[in-house]
DNA sequence: AGGACTTACATACGCTGCGTATGTGAGCTA
DNA sequence: TAGCTCACATACGCAGCGTATGTAAGTCCT
């Protein structure tokens, strides 16, 4: 992937006002340029590293320079955050489709976090989302959309306490130390010899740990 | 603490003989030197980050030049490994003496879990240990001494489990979920604009997921 | 005791990669 | 259609890392 044509060796267009065709419009143009940097550089980030993705190499991927990145995104670390913001998002739309899916609000909230946990190990996630992003960009508590999976756990356990299926804690609390949890297992597991074996114990303990929530067990 | 005495300017003793005194063994002078590049890079790691840290800065403020470093660290990862090192050691004994002072192998686990939460809070901690230590050396229950903290944590579950306070779990699983979770709790906390409120939520919350341990509550 | 070897550093060099200042041509506006 | 704006590319300087090399102090052997 990533070259499409390998045409296009000059960026832009080069010269000649393109003759015909190819008249899109300003906003469109640049909306494309921008993608294709987030593309480009989550994919570096993804199997480099934020610190060894050379910002030249990727640019030059994508048919850009590194005039393009600072442009629209002033430094490395903006483009890092365009591409976390996009990952969460993404990350975000897949877990509410998940509890959207379960029957009970308990299950819907089960369902989540082991979604959560199944994402962690991708290798594209763990490494930009878990890994570099907080050492880069700092908590990820801070960033601006503050995490959409947070929030989403968070809505799920408020339901939960409205129904009264779970001890009345505080729901943002609860989410993030839940989180951190699955994080942490997530981590464990995606670097254990055996994957399956430590899994089945994460996920164990994890539904020991969430049945403390439960008002009754 | 750092410079003793800041009169040693030039590096080593730079001529004479050493005229007399000072006659240190060939052992401790390397241990000297070694422990004095830790204690550098330490400082610079915790107020800078791994990545602004320069070795050039840092070496020089220890009065040794890069030359050292790469000597006895091979490169700056190997420097930021034996820094995480010293550092776990460090806690890993702060919190076997805080757990040996409880009364019940239960408010031993709990004291150990809070104490581990407060020392998060301290820059130095999250910023080499939480933050950069991972994202530059990976998962930390790879680590060569794969994290004491984390050893520790599953020895007082270990302990609760044969007593049979908790539920027969299996207890490397709950420590490293535990440990996540309090990860988590430590840099909300640390980020957040009322630390106390938000310590307070963390607290319970906490307290609320283990007692989903408990054989009985 | 003194010479040869070893080693714990310092010094010198090249290269990569980031950030900024500047140039330029294609679109939008009047 | 002239002029301005903006989305990039190009050029440059500099910091920081890694390596190759030099050197003096310590150690070993006789």
């Amino acid at each position: 992937m990533a070259e499409k044509m390998a045409d296009k060796i000059v960026p832009r267009m080069a010269s000649g006002t393109t003759p015909r065709a190819a008249a899109k419009p300003r906003k469109e143009m640049i909306a494309e340029t921008k993608a294709k940097l987030i593309a480009a550089a989550r994919h570096a980030f993804a199997t480099q590293g934020y610190a060894e993705a050379s910002m030249d190499d990727f640019t030059a991927g994508a048919g850009l320079t590194r005039g393009a990145l600072y442009h629209h995104f002033g430094d490395k670390k903006g483009l890092l955050m365009a591409v976390i913001m996009q990952m969460d998002a993404e990350m975000s739309d897949r877990l509410s489709a998940i509890s959207s899916r379960a029957e009970t609000p308990w299950q819907a909230f089960v369902d989540e976090c082991v979604a959560f946990i199944e994402m962690s190990l991708e290798p594209e996630i763990q490494r930009i989302m878990l890994l570099d992003g907080p050492a880069v960009l700092g908590d990820p508590s801070q960033w601006p959309n503050q995490s959409a999976c947070i929030r989403a756990t968070t809505a799920s356990l408020q339901k939960l306490i409205d129904k009264g299926t779970i001890r009345p804690v505080d729901a943002e609390a609860t989410a993030r130390l839940v989180n951190g949890a699955t994080l942490s297992a997530a981590l464990w597991i995606a670097n254990a010899e055996d994957p399956d074996t430590v899994s089945k114990k994460a996920v164990e303990v994890f539904l020991t740990l969430v049945s403390g929530l439960l008002v009754e067990r």
